[in-house]
DNA sequence: AGCACGCCGACT
DNA sequence: GTCGGCGTGCTC
């Protein structure tokens, strides 16, 4: 049995008579003074060491993952020096009963319509929920109608409603169009490659058609009677591939990411367990789904941080573990991208893995992009001329900044001290409505007073989402404006769907918005501040920056009007937002390539990052980094990071040649609890 | 990770 | 005399 406990080795136990048990099934075994929940993951004549004391354990819960499943998350586990057991139980859902809440529209707007008008007679009260449900209401609004539980059952009974959470409601998918040349020749390829486990990336600027590429593979996958696994990096654009996918596919894909109820992703896992699953769409979790025979995964944007999971180990990448089931299951990986990670371009150009470029842009010409100074202002004169402008021709207008809050912010007038968290010490950051909140813990306070010494008057600065839509408001009154961020992400559905309807003509928002979303009334994206990526410490600033203008540009001018995009910097001829602008990539790639040929950094190094917690990280790093200390392995640190809810931080980076994992494993098979191993990192603080 | 044991200091 | 702080060690 594999256990989650951080005790590197597999516990035996004795199979009671008369028990179905087999490999990868859930058990309740008793550990010490508890029972705890493991996974089978050897069945053995004998026990593995003489003079053990076996005792049987309890009771089975039944499959919960394939046999070779388990070898898939030990990839994992071992990358990330964690034990099998806790890796499994970080991945495999539980079990759980299927809660209410969690329901999405089956339904196209058409359908639903006919739907109403069929029940309102016979089952008014189902029509009034459906109806709610079309509106894209939230769960806490439908609440209120009297009898909804017993509705929403029946919905689902009825094929209406589908318990699997999209966060906004069925959009009607455009007939779909034929694939071009390129389209074509790509798609075959992907196809050829099914069965030999070959990664790919698909190279292709915004609009280009990639998704289409993905849908016809995942259709042409699914007659095979193979399963097709699709990603992408967030949960806000599951529902647009979803339906897009539905429409393709002539069937309803699973959806599974971080945010269902437990009874929804158990449920979407039990079908892949059992083969019924044949397409999904997911965030980065679903590259774990069990799904037999599987013959594809398409990881879209595949640049994207979101698909590592860096808040608790395993720390693992999705683009790395969908190649891991390439190697198990013999499956296809497509990686998609209109500005792939640098690393994953050397390696597709050094022919470790296959490339296919899109070049065509799909219906009319490519944004005209430039870049404007910010000169101070939130909306530059230049952005607020162009806004006006596009609302004149009867445009929509998309305004993007990364970053949450009104104000950023606060420094005590007394003392001039920055404002921080208590347990974080991160600024905290002014939301209007609810007063001066952490982003890392969630700690809040209402009425700050300076802990250095006692003020309660603050100075505030910094420009975050709340801000920008104050001042949109405040220069064109009257104007209908939203705003779209993690903080109003509940109400997603429906200022989507308000966007999507034209009444929304001015959207303000986070990387939420950035990415992925199709619309096309928007024919003008303004990026608030594009420097914004560039001063972290993170060596990837460049490359995140290319790839945020790119990926929010991409926005703009999908319809037929032409897109307009204008850039707020004040380094319009720095590298990445140069070729940015005119969507060099391959200009973009040569210098970035070259600066970390110099610097010696992915894909010229690896690193590895070791986060100590606790008073002691920095002594007990420093012995770590003595013992890994040699020839070909720099020790960077340790250095003090920020405290985490309060516990003291440290961390010590490790830069290295391929052989740094296998050195790694060798002096450290297993992190002890105090220490967090984080291959390849992202994020540096 | 839990959970128990065990060894010290503070309080009835 | 007892309660409870958390360092240490074990779990088939």
């Amino acid at each position: 049995m594999a256990l989650p406990i951080p005790h590197d080795e597999l516990f035996d136990y004795l199979v009671p008579e008369g028990l179905d048990v087999g490999v990868g099934h859930r058990v309740q075994v008793p550990l010490g003074k508890r029972a705890a929940w493991g996974i089978v993951v050897e069945l053995l004549p004998a026990p593995t060491r003489e003079g053990l004391q076996l005792r049987p354990l309890l009771r089975s819960a039944g499959p919960a993952l394939p046999p070779w499943g388990i070898d898939l998350v030990a990839a994992v586990a071992r990358r990330a020096h964690v034990t099998l057991g806790l890796a499994l139980a970080q991945t495999v859902p539980t079990p759980a009963r299927l809660r209410a809440g969690t329901l999405g529209l089956a339904l196209s707007p058409a359908d639903v319509n006919k739907a109403l008008e069929e029940m309102r007679r016979r089952a008014p009260r189902q029509a009034a929920v459906l109806a709610l449900v079309a509106e894209g209401r939230s769960w806490e609004e439908l609440r209120t109608v009297r009898g909804a539980p017993s509705a929403l059952r029946a919905l689902v009974r009825k094929g209406f409603l589908q318990p699997s959470f999209l966060p906004f409601a069925y959009r009607e998918e455009r007939p779909p169009p034929s694939l071009n040349h390129e389209q074509g020749q790509a798609l075959e390829q992907v196809l050829g490659l099914v069965g030999e486990g070959k990664t790919c990336l698909l190279f292709g600027p915004p609009a280009s058609g990639k998704t289409e590429v993905y849908l016809e593979a995942a259709r042409a996958v699914a007659e095979e009677r193979r399963s097709a696994v699709l990603l992408e990096p967030e949960v806000s654009l599951l529902p647009q591939l979803w339906a897009r996918a539905r429409g393709r596919l002539g069937f309803d894909p699973y959806a599974y990411h971080g945010g269902l109820a437990p009874g929804a992703r158990w449920q979407a896992w039990e079908a892949a367990l059992h083969g019924r699953l044949r397409c999904a769409v997911g965030t980065r979790s679903a590259v774990f789904l069990p799904a037999r025979d599987l013959g594809l995964v398409v990881v879209d944007e595949e640049s994207e941080p979101a698909y590592k999971q860096d808040e608790r180990a395993p720390y693992y990448h999705a683009r790395e573990v969908a190649q891991d089931r390439a190697r198990i299951q013999g499956c296809a990986v497509l990686l998609g991208s209109a500005a792939p990670a640098v690393t994953t371009f050397h390696r597709a150009e050094i022919g470790e893995i296959g490339l296919l470029k899109l070049q065509e842009r799909w219906g009319g010409a490519p944004p005209q992009v430039r870049a404007v100074p910010k000169s101070g202002k939130i909306l530059g004169a230049e952005l607020q001329e162009a806004i006006r402008r596009h609302l004149d021709h009867g445009g929509q207008v998309l305004l993007f900044l990364n970053r949450l809050g009104f104000f950023t912010g606060a420094i005590c007038r007394g003392c001039h001290s920055l404002l921080r968290c208590p347990s974080c010490a991160l600024g905290l950051v002014y939301h209007r409505n609810r007063g001066f909140i952490c982003h890392a813990c969630g700690y809040s306070v209402a009425h700050p007073r300076c802990p250095t010494c006692g003020g309660d008057r603050f100075r505030l600065f910094g420009l975050g989402t709340e801000r920008v839509e104050h001042e949109v408001k405040r220069c064109f009154p009257g104007t209908p404006v939203a705003r779209l961020d993690s903080s109003t992400s509940r109400d997603a559905g429906g200022i989507l769907a308000a966007v999507a309807r034209g009444e929304v003509r001015i959207l303000v928002g986070t990387q939420m918005i950035g990415k992925g979303l199709d619309f096309p009334g928007i024919t003008l994206v303004g990026i608030i501040d594009a420097d914004l990526l560039l001063g972290r410490p993170d060596y990837r600033g460049a490359e995140r920056t290319y790839q945020v203008i790119v990926a929010a540009a991409g926005r703009a001018g999908r319809g037929t009007a032409r897109g307009e995009v204008l850039v707020q910097t004040d380094q319009p001829d720095y590298y990445p937002i140069r070729h940015a602008l005119t969507g060099n990539y391959g200009a973009f790639y040569q210098e970035e390539l070259n600066y970390r040929r110099t610097l010696r950094y992915p894909p010229f190094a690896q690193l590895v990052r070791l986060v100590a917690e606790g008073p002691q990280g920095p002594q007990r790093l420093e012995k770590v980094g003595r013992a890994v200390a040699r020839p070909g392995v720099e020790v960077l640190g340790p250095s003090p990071l920020l405290p985490r809810r309060g516990i003291p931080r440290a961390q010590l980076l490790l830069r290295g040649d391929k052989d740094l994992p296998r050195l790694l494993h060798e002096l450290l098979p297993l992190a002890p609890t105090w220490l967090r191993v984080d291959p390849d990192p992202l994020t540096f603080w």
